[in-house]
Formats: C-alpha cells, structure tokens, sequence
DNA sequence: TATGATT
C-alpha cells in the first residue's frame, strides 16, 4: 500500500540518510589518485522505487549526494509504464559512490517490498573494479596473510586464496575492497614490488578480469588449440557458411570488440585465411555474442578438456592486451585466399573407417549436403556428408552424417563443432553409433 | 523429428 502521495517525497517514511558527515564508505583517497572528471562519473541504476515517483519526485531525496547530471525513471518503450526503477548520474563520481553507500539496501521506499537499489548500473561495466588479482603468493600464504598485505589500503570485502581440489594454493588470490580506489592504491604499492618465498617472481597484483576479458582470453585459447592442427587444403567457403548460420547474433558496442579480435585472430593466422581459423572466428563471433549476454557459458562441447580460465593464475597475470597493437591485420582481405579448388571428388562413399563418421542433430533445417559438408571441411577430408531427409516432405530432418577419411580428423571436428550454437540450437556431434555394437537387447 | 532411408 502507497501511504504515498502524489508530490511524494515525504521525510518520515522516505529515506532520510543518516549520512551527512564522514559516511566510511572507505574512500581514503589519501593523494590525487582520483581526477574528477565527469567522463569517470558512474552511471548508477535506481530499483525498488515506487512507481508513482518521477525525475522531480526523485530528484531531492538524490540531489543530497551531489549535483544530479542526469535522472531518468524507466518507462516502458511501448506502454510508457514506469518500471520501477531509473538511471541516475551525478556529475562527481563521488556523489556516486556516497549515493550508492548511504542508500543501497538502506532503506524501503512506501509501498515496496524490498529496499531500495543504488549500484552502478550494468551498462558501466564496473562491477569488477574494486577486486584485485594477486599472483605470485607463496604457496604457504593463507587468506589471513593475504588480507595483512592488503588491509592498510583499505577495507577488504572479499578475500580469497585459489586453491585447488587437494586445498594447495594455487599461489594467486581475489582481493576486493569496497572502492576502487583503495584497489588502485593497492596496485600501486605492491605490484612488483616484492618476491613472496617460494615464489616465481615478484607479487603480480591488478584488477581482476571483467566477464569481457575472460571471454576475450578464452577465445585466444580457443584459436591456440585449433591452431595446433595442421593446416589443411580444403576450400574456404567454410567461413561463409559460419557467418551466415551465426549472422543472428545481438551486436552491441563489447560484441563487435569481440568481433573484431575474432577476425582479428583469423586474419593473423597467416596471409591467407587458415580454415581452422575461419572456424575459431566464427565460433569467437558467436561467443562473443552470446557471452555477452549471459546466454552462453559454454560454446564448446563440455567434454572437451577446457583448460580452467577462470582460477589459473597464469592466465590471469599474463593477461596482456598486445592483441591491438596488430590491430589493423583485422581488416586484411579473408577471401580470396584459396582458389576454389574442389576437394569435393567422391561421393558415393557413404561411411568411412571406424572412428571416421560422425552423427551430427540439430542442424539447421535450411542446411542440405553441400552445407554440412561446408561445415565439416575444414577439419580434414569429408568423404561424405548427408542429411536425411523426410520423404514425404523432402524436408531435412536436421540430422545428418558426415564421414572423413581419417579418425582425427573426426575428433577435430567433434571437438570444435559439438555444442556449436546455431540460432537457438547447439550442433550435436560425436561418433555414429556403430550398427552392431551396445543394442541393449 | 534421434544414427547412412527396402538388397
């Protein structure tokens, strides 16, 4: 029930913050560290707000954290129904964070069940920026010992040292403060600065990776596994079937970075478009895609030995971004590359060796032979590639069977294309059940 | 819609 009304605002069941003076939300921001710059403003996202506020009903309970650049109320795109919730951007960052300290969870506004929000909104991307990485530790090194080092810069939220399934320290740790200040001032003095006993080398200590640049790192080593494979003489229209099929894909501002470091990757493959690299950008232009979303965790089949990103150490403290400096290798020309020579010369053959055919569900209903055979060749020589296909209707059954010479080759294939996602569905790809073997009757 | 479509 809204004891609301309609000028809302009213102090006693509105927030009235007991903040006012030295509010520790742990900014010690002892030197110039922060340059107050309004591009470095924080854009903050405002929930649980009732729905009969507006920009002029919100802006007081706000403007007492500093000057308001901007306050927009959600409403809907189609209905102009207010959602509920709002942008807010104060022209100092600090404004921001007091904002966001003073008000988050704090406080339930009349006629909500929940408190209200005031975080950074999705769109800045920031949620990352207090919580560092810290490599090198000693093996030996506990939580404990990890927060002594840290906890003169600040207040620790979060410390945890990365372990692996026997409990050993993988000598590395997350360390997040509850600004991102007091994160950068850590940086400052511990980066390098010491050798732990027992490790490597110097402390590593910097922010830890957003969602982004795990994505971004994985595809590296994405195109790093299927770079190993010989390069193989086949044709290149591969790389248009893929675009086309994944050509569905939401592009948004960190979607098109990706894929760019998708062609990127490919086109520094050599002069000329290698087929598994054609493959790995198109596979990144789908992550890319999707994992920007949140939809996506995993494009490759889970069976594949993904070596761990998230927890190894050595990923993160070598995370480098030299990536750009070639940058311009993305626009290098891709086609042109191979002369169409046709690869395609048997085609009678139905099934190759043992180990060499594979079933292939959930193809898209539009593919026939020549698609699926696109699709397979560049992991080797395809023999055979069919599609069933309904009698009646002359309809695909979105399964087919493609079969190659060599069982390796096979396995690339499984290995980059099981669980590739089309449309709305993932590509099954393993071994065709032998004809003989494991009936259960 | 599920494993090479009647020898």
């Amino acid at each position: 029930m809204a004891t609301v009304t309609a000028n809302g605002v009213q102090q006693e069941n509105g927030f009235s913050t007991t903040n006012s003076a030295g509010r520790m939300n742990g900014l010690s921001i002892g030197q110039n560290t922060i340059p107050m710059k309004d591009h470095d403003a924080i854009k903050l996202f405002i929930g649980q707000i009732p729905r009969n506020l507006e920009e002029k009903d919100l802006k007081p309970l706000f403007e007492e954290f500093g000057k308001i650049y901007e306050l927009t109320v959600l409403k809907d795109r189609f209905t102009g129904m207010h959602k509920g919730c709002a942008f807010l951007t104060y022209c100092a960052r600090e404004s921001a964070l007091k904002a966001q300290s003073a008000l988050h969870e704090q406080k339930t506004l009349p006629g909500m069940n929940r408190p209200i929000q005031v975080k950074p909104a999705d769109s800045e991307g920031r949620g990352e920026d207090r919580k560092l990485f810290v490599g090198m530790l000693g093996k030996q090194q506990s939580e404990e010992d990890v927060r002594r080092l840290f906890e003169t810069f600040g207040q620790i939220e979060e410390c945890t040292v990365l372990r692996g399934p026997d409990g050993a320290s993988k000598g590395c740790a997350f360390v997040k403060f509850s600004s991102h200040a007091e994160a950068q001032a850590a940086i400052n003095s511990l980066h390098g600065g010491q050798t732990m006993p027992g490790a490597s080398s110097s402390l590593v200590v910097k922010f830890a990776d957003t969602d982004k640049e795990r994505t971004l790192r994985r595809m590296h080593q994405m195109a790093g596994q299927l770079g190993i494979f010989s390069p193989m003489t086949i044709q290149f229209g591969a790389y248009g079937a893929y675009s086309h099929a994944v050509s569905l894909s939401p592009a948004g501002e960190e979607t098109q970075m990706m894929q760019q470091q998708a062609a990127l990757m490919a086109a520094t493959q050599g002069s000329y478009m290698n087929p598994m690299a054609a493959i790995a950008a198109a596979q990144m232009q789908q992550m890319a895609a999707f994992n920007v979303n949140g939809l996506v965790a995993t494009p490759m089949t889970p069976s594949s030995a993904q070596s761990p990103t998230v927890n190894d150490p050595l990923q993160q403290a070598y995370a480098g971004v030299q990536h750009y400096a070639a940058y311009p290798a993305a626009y290098a020309p891709i086609s042109q590359a191979f002369p169409q020579q046709p690869t395609i010369i048997p085609q009678q053959q139905r099934e190759g060796p043992e180990g060499c055919n594979l079933f292939i569900y959930h193809l898209p209903q539009e593919f026939g032979d020549a698609e699926l055979m696109q699709m397979f060749l560049p992991f080797g020589n395809v023999i055979s590639a069919k599609v069933f296909v309904d009698r009646a209707t002359n309809q695909s059954k979105c399964f087919g069977f493609v079969s190659f010479d060599n069982p390796s080759s096979a396995q690339a294939a499984i290995q980059a294309m099981n669980g590739f996602q089309i449309g709305m569905k993932r590509l099954k790809v393993q071994l065709k059940r032998p004809k003989d073997a494991n009936r259960p009757y």
